[in-house]
DNA sequence: TCATTGATGCGCT
DNA sequence: GCGCATCAATGAT
């Protein structure tokens, strides 16, 4: 079933944790691709200085302050994109990052757009990775991925909490240090799919 | 550990 | 408008 707005409209950390095990579907040129999330961050409010919506709107930051269940897609580094969805009702800024897939259908099409990896288990294991194995860019940025078309998520069963931990986010060195040191990046536990 | 890479947003004219 | 520092990362070294 595809995951509604109603899901988004929640807390972003009642999502990320609930993204988990979850699968994420890439449709492009009738394939599809896709994979089980089993890493998430969340980003939450004006008030978390990890967040970039923190500093206020701006063009960029747009997205984040907008309706639920919508894509924030943009780059990084001059060379990767990194794939959000925007939580919580418009007007609150906040979005849960997807950092890592398990790849489960359109492998090969996922090799075929990451020729630097060299190994499946290189696929999707990191938030530029899954972007470009999934040939998602800033055209994505504000698309609503609640219509089961292009780029959505599918429920699947959710995950017990044994299996989930929770940690510090990652490359966030600019943050305030209570903002770095919330354990708001969830991860599915011994999963060989997750980022380093 | 280091180079890569370009959009973004700031401070200034 | 223009220049500059900065960056939710990755892959090769």
């Amino acid at each position: 079933m595809i995951i509604s707005t109603n899901f988004f409209t929640q807390p972003t950390l009642t999502v990320a944790r609930a993204l988990l095990g979850q699968r994420l579907v890439r449709e492009v040129d009738n394939l599809r691709l896709s994979g089980l999330i089993v890493e998430t961050e969340a980003y939450i409010g004006p008030t978390d200085s990890a967040n970039h919506a923190s500093k206020g709107r701006t063009p960029r930051t747009e997205v984040m302050f907008g309706p639920p269940g919508r894509a924030y897609v943009y780059l990084i580094y001059g060379m990767y994109h990194m794939l959000n969805i925007v939580t919580e009702p418009a007007g609150f800024p906040a979005a849960v990052l997807i950092r890592a897939i398990e790849p489960v259908e359109g492998i090969a099409a996922m090799q075929a757009n990451r020729l630097t990896a060299h190994s499946p288990a290189n696929l999707t294991n990191g938030p530029g990775k899954l972007c470009q194995a999934l040939g998602l860019d800033t055209s994505l940025n504000n698309f609503d991925v609640t219509q089961g078309r292009q780029l959505w998520l599918e429920a699947t069963d959710t995950l017990p909490d044994d299996v989930v931990a929770a940690g510090p986010r990652v490359g966030i060195g600019y943050a305030a240090p209570q903002d770095q040191a919330a354990p708001w990046r969830f991860r599915i536990r011994d999963n060989k799919f997750g980022s380093r």
